[in-house]
DNA sequence: CATGAAACTTTTTCTGG
DNA sequence: CCAGAAAAAGTTTCATG
């Protein structure tokens, strides 16, 4: 019953030396543990960090009422659901593209797990997943063929070494 | 204690439309639901799709075993927690470096959140969280330092619009 | 073979110290 | 923060289609 994902290195953002969060050591090794297990109860937090079940639950929902806990989330295995194949692409927009329109473009992608706008050359990158290669392409081609994309460059991605 | 995740986008593969999984459409709806509150109950989603909850841990436990359900976690605001800087990195390796060592070099920074290595020109794409741009910065120039590493590229987010 | 109902255990959630 | 009681959820067992 025990979920063993380090964290630190992988979704969720680094805990240790937080450079300012107010949180307390214990907090810290709280959410360290929510990380491992989502599912963990209260009472065996508890009892990991010395703490009653209700003094843990409280912890949290102080956690969650000023927003450092946004939620919880099962963790899927993206291969095991037929998304082996994932892409970065970078996307060269033309002048006077704002990020709403880019956003508006990308959400119609099932397969765009992820997008951020960038600094540097290109406007944004994007994370795509997709069953293989061959549907890989047609969704960086389906992207490219946007109106306010003038241009990709994209990355395949090999293998994953964190996160 | 409903937690508002879409997903289809976001750090879940796409359910939907799932190109082979092996999975009928209550373990969609059910898969769907733990991605929006992986803390829910069995009973409230057995409610929901139409299923005792029993028979909802059933499967869960069941998807857990093949793989698909790897964990849960819990969610954090990285920017509450003083990381909201957050960068991309293309590493371009000196030749004969192995993944091995890429990730030997990478794996000691708190601060890489992901890393991917790509076809491409670069060998490496790395995901940076820091406290702010200085930190960023530093944590970048300790990067280029690595002995594996010959140059870089970096791509600093100016906004998150998916995932 | 998956399901649902019931029995049983653990955990959560309140209450008041 | 602790203790105890009530409520809810998790877990196991068993019978059914």
């Amino acid at each position: 019953m025990s979920t063993s994902r380090p964290v630190g290195h992988g979704p969720l953002p680094p805990l240790h030396s937080a450079p300012d969060a107010d949180l307390d050591d214990i907090d810290r090794r709280l959410l360290r543990r929510l990380g491992e297990d989502g599912r963990a109860s209260y009472a065996r937090i508890g009892a990991e960090v010395n703490l009653s079940a209700t003094a843990v639950k409280r912890r949290i929902d102080r956690l969650r009422a000023r927003g450092v806990v946004r939620g919880f989330t099962v963790v899927l295995d993206p291969r095991l659901l037929g998304w082996g194949t994932e892409a970065f692409v970078e996307v060269y927009c033309r002048e006077r593209t704002s990020p709403e329109e880019i956003l508006a473009s990308l959400r119609q992608f099932p397969e765009v797990v992820a997008a951020w706008t960038v600094t540097g050359d290109p406007d944004a990158l994007v994370h795509l997943r997709a069953a293989d290669m061959r549907h890989l392409d047609a969704v960086i081609e389906r992207i490219r063929r946007e109106p306010g994309v003038q241009r990709s460059r994209s990355s395949v991605v090999l293998s994953r070494l964190i996160g």
